[in-house]
DNA sequence: TCATCGCATACGCTAAGGCGAATGTATTCT
DNA sequence: AGAATACATTCGCCTTAGCGTATGCGATGA
């Protein structure tokens, strides 16, 4: 039981646009170009999120490049990982994030045909192949 | 999977005092003077944290006379039940909610002892009797 | 070396949240 | 009726957070 504070963990969960960057996260790695491409805002924005939730210690980043991937890292903290999951779970269900993942599947497996999108490494499904 | 947004769940459980009040309602239901008395804080700061957990529809209240009895509602949204007795669950193993515990037990089982309770309801468990 | 790309950070603004202090409002007691 | 009790709400202050906009910075490529 290591000195964790929940506190920190919900408040970087009480947001939506950070529900919507975990949920592209669950189960990948994914460069920042995606979720600018599939949510669809401003990529400070999107970056200033990213930064929220690597300060809260439930995502880490790597560089690639000039391209950094990010994904989801569970905390040692039991009880965290279960919020954790049962948020992405619950995420899962929801429809506008269904529409998220959609519109990412889209990119991801023809990121040829988006300008925005050329040249971008393709995600990485954690521990097995991407997608499509 | 009623309308239910999670973002607003995840902000109620985002203050310390919040967290502290509802392991204190784990399981039972508890008059408002217990609070201040147990957390050693102002009554309009603990007043006004209950009335942020009602709004988040993860507390209800009951009136008795001129004392207000609260308790722990689970929302009807499986994900956010599950995140909420997760919550709980991991509150039970924290040094200082322990000792809360402790000072409401305290409190509780000889309220005629403290000045500032004289009179009070005593906290009601759910479905079964008090503590001791 | 200089331009470009991908991303991060700083700035200025506005809104929301937490606090103490003061005040308001039911309810009970005398 | 008037005082006292238990709790809720309001106010003013400060801090934090989210946003768009502009700028900085590391890596790549010509």
């Amino acid at each position: 039981m290591a000195r964790f504070d929940l506190t920190l963990l919900f408040a970087a969960l009480a947001d939506r646009t950070r529900l919507r960057l975990l949920n592209l996260m669950d189960g990948r790695e994914v460069c920042v170009c995606y979720f600018v491409e599939v949510l669809g805002q401003s990529q400070p924005k999107i970056s200033r999120h990213l930064a929220y939730l690597r300060r809260a210690g439930i995502v880490s980043a790597r560089r690639e490049g000039k391209w950094m991937h990010y994904k989801i890292v569970f905390p040692a903290h039991a009880a965290a990982v279960q919020i954790l999951q049962a948020t992405l779970a619950a995420l899962g269900t929801e429809k506008e994030l269904i529409a998220d993942r959609a519109r990412f599947d889209k990119c991801c497996c023809a990121p040829k045909s988006n300008s925005a999108l050329n040249g971008a490494p393709l995600p990485v499904q954690l521990g097995k192949e991407i997608c499509c």
